[in-house]
DNA sequence: GTTCGCGCCCTTTTT
DNA sequence: GGGCGCGAAC
């Protein structure tokens, strides 16, 4: 369905839903800077594409301006590009930009970097590295003698590894000269900062560095500063409850006073990064500095009448003035909608769990993708029994996070090498006129640069990309069957490729040996998924987990949903940090509880814990009248 | 070799 | 808060 190519604004309606409500329509077609509050399932990032589509449509963001779009991660961002596309003409869609927060930054610092004051200026070709509180401890560690009238080595002991990044090395915006330090902290900061920058290969910066470095550059770069500024017509904040000071920084350098209309979506009960340097009150900031007029939505999307009316009394727990949602789904499963399970052991929970699940796929006709297993921690932990009582009953449990070689299973499956070599394999198996064909044909021009005009060269692709696949059908003709198979078919796409191509699509295969471990775990990965499979697609199907339920920490689920959340221990074993912040521990067990469309189940075994540290969460389901039921 | 005690890790995104 | 690894002490 092509959209045309210009709507008159009060002709646009909302493209692929049946109705946005009355707020979110109100926000879409706004012109001033806005802050939408909007709780789990309002369909948050959806009015961002739905607002995308209108302004690109309507030409509210005027040719040649650009949208600029920022997400937290990755995937949100590619996801919101991939709605754009969906909706818009691609000349349209093309004038969005869904970035992360980091790549943003580093696009800056990558444009302007070399202009920064010299002190500050970064080696051109600087490598990045990521932070964990250890560097920080061991770089303090070996930090020699403060000079002697600022203090003593002992006050860089007394030094927290968090103070030092959020306080000394990040808490505020850098100067243009850096100043000379009056304090011992100050001064270990300002050697951080220049180890970083003067290395002796050159710079090596992570991204808090990055987005610090960035805003200077664009603070002392007016014109630069006024460029971006005027490049982007309308910016959208996504997932705006986990902003940290030095994203929100940033983004006050480039667009406060200027005429860019700032949209900021988000939901403060589902702050769960708090301990990642995310901001207080964001919104607050936001309201005050860009005088954002603050919209909530009012509806939920995602869940049962009976699941919001629960979710409510959370809501309630997190922020006393939250309004309830209108649910816009129906019930679809008898019995509680919401129950605590208890177990006498871990073994009877696993074996229970796995008979429910059979069942209900059965019953409701869902597939193992409609479930999710959560936990608060340690995933791994929870495979043995579980998985072996899934396999009882013929389903496949998958940990996301599980790590294949270096990189994390969830992580692996997004990066562009997988992506590639599954797009191959699967054109080498499948009918030369199906989607995987156009996907990969896509993919590997613009690859290759090659305008989508230009007839010839892509008809000379094309059968560059049948030849390839012939050879390839006869080399692997079956899904492979040694670890060394698996690496030589890797190795024989990343040929037909290009590395060079693939490295400068993704820049992060330049960083050190990235590219390397990627390979090396899709290759291991693919290997493991053919075991036992007799047959191509099968065994894509085993890579991407199509048919297996999936395991993760309630931090992964966000932002996904499912069928039904079963939640795997609800003790203080698990939620040991409740003790020390409950308010992110109670935003922790509300993410998990709005994952779920129908059901929700609680499990507890006296075996990992007690539930006396918890008894706040117990006692916020016990007034929303969830059941605890003894389950065997 | 075994045992004790201490300290550390749990939850994570990003080219 | 509990589990694990590591080094010291026996």
């Amino acid at each position: 369905m092509l959209q045309p190519r210009r709507i008159a604004p009060n002709a646009w309606t909302p493209i692929g839903v049946d109705a946005l409500e009355a707020n979110a329509l109100d926000v879409v077609r706004s012109t001033d800077n806005r802050s939408v509050i909007a709780g789990p399932g309002a369909g948050k990032t959806e009015l961002l594409a739905q607002r995308a589509a209108y302004l690109l449509q309507t030409g509210g963001s005027p040719q040649p301006q650009r949208i600029l779009a920022i997400c937290f991660k990755r995937d949100a961002a590619t996801n919101l590009a991939a709605r754009v596309r969906s909706r818009c003409r691609p000349e349209h869609a093309a004038r969005l930009d869904s970035l992360t927060f980091d790549a943003f930054a580093k696009s800056i610092v990558d444009r302007f970097g070399q202009a920064l004051p010299q002190p500050w200026r970064p080696t051109a070709d600087y490598q990045i590295f990521f932070t964990n509180p250890r560097a920080y401890d061991d770089f303090l560690r070996t930090l020699g003698n403060p000079p002697a009238v600022l203090g003593t080595r002992d006050e860089i002991e007394t030094i927290t590894s968090v103070d030092f990044e959020r306080l000394h090395l990040f808490g505020a915006p850098l100067p243009e000269e850096p100043q000379p330090p009056q304090t011992v902290p100050q001064w270990a900061a300002a050697r951080w900062w220049k180890a970083s920058l003067r290395g002796p290969k050159g710079s090596f910066l992570s991204f808090p560095m990055i987005g610090r470095l960035a805003e200077l550059s664009l603070r002392v770069n007016p014109m630069a500063r006024q460029a971006l500024a005027l490049t982007y017509s309308h910016l959208f904040l996504d997932e705006f409850q986990d902003t940290t000071q030095i994203q929100y920084d940033l983004v006050k350098t480039v667009f406060l006073k200027t005429s860019t209309v700032v949209t900021a979506v988000g939901d403060n009960k589902q702050q769960i990064m708090r301990w990642a340097m995310a901001m207080d009150k964001p919104f607050l900031a936001m309201e005050h500095d860009f005088g954002a007029k603050r919209t909530p939505l009012l509806s939920n999307y995602r869940s049962s009448p009976d699941l919001v009316r629960i979710q409510h009394v959370l809501a309630k727990a997190l922020d006393d003035r939250s309004v309830k949602p209108v649910s816009k789904t129906k019930v679809s499963v008898s019995g509680d909608c919401c129950a605590v399970w208890d177990f006498s052991s871990p073994d009877a929970e696993a074996k229970t769990l796995a008979e429910f699940i059979q069942a209900q796929m059965e019953e409701h006709g869902l597939g193992p993708r409609d479930f999710v297993l959560l936990v608060r921690q340690k995933a791994a932990s929870y495979v043995p029994l579980l998985s072996a009582a899934l396999a009882d009953h013929g389903i496949t449990l998958r940990n996301e996070a599980a790590e294949i070689g270096a990189v994390r299973l969830q992580e692996l499956l997004s990066e562009e090498l997988s992506g590639s070599v599954i797009g191959f394999v699967r054109v080498a198996s499948t009918d030369r006129a199906g989607q995987a064909w156009a996907d990969c044909l896509s993919a590997l021009g613009s690859l290759r640069g090659l305008p989508q005009t230009d007839e010839r060269a892509n008809l000379r692709l094309e059968r560059e990309v049948e030849t390839f696949a012939a050879e390839f059908r006869n080399k692997y003709p079956a899904p492979v069957t040694t670890s060394v198979k698996a690496a030589a078919l890797v190795s024989d796409v990343l040929d037909f490729i290009g590395r060079s191509q693939l490295i400068a699509a993704s820049p992060a295969y330049r960083q050190g040996d990235w590219m390397e471990k990627v390979s090396k775990a899709v290759a291991r990965h693919l290997f493991e998924s053919c075991v036992g499979q007799s047959d191509w697609l099968t065994a894509l199907d085993v890579y991407e987990g199509a048919q297996s339920l999936p395991l993760m920490t309630i931090h992964k689920s966000k932002g996904l949903e499912y069928h039904t959340v079963i939640f795997v221990g609800l003790d203080d074993g698990a939620w040991w940090s409740f003790a020390d912040d409950h308010v992110e521990a109670t935003a922790g067990f509300f993410v998990a509880f709005t994952r779920a469309k129908q059901r929700v189940l609680f499990t507890y075994c006296p075996k990992r814990g007690a539930r006396e540290t918890i008894s706040a969460l117990y006692e916020l389901l016990r007034m929303a009248g969830v059941p605890i039921i003894d389950a065997g």
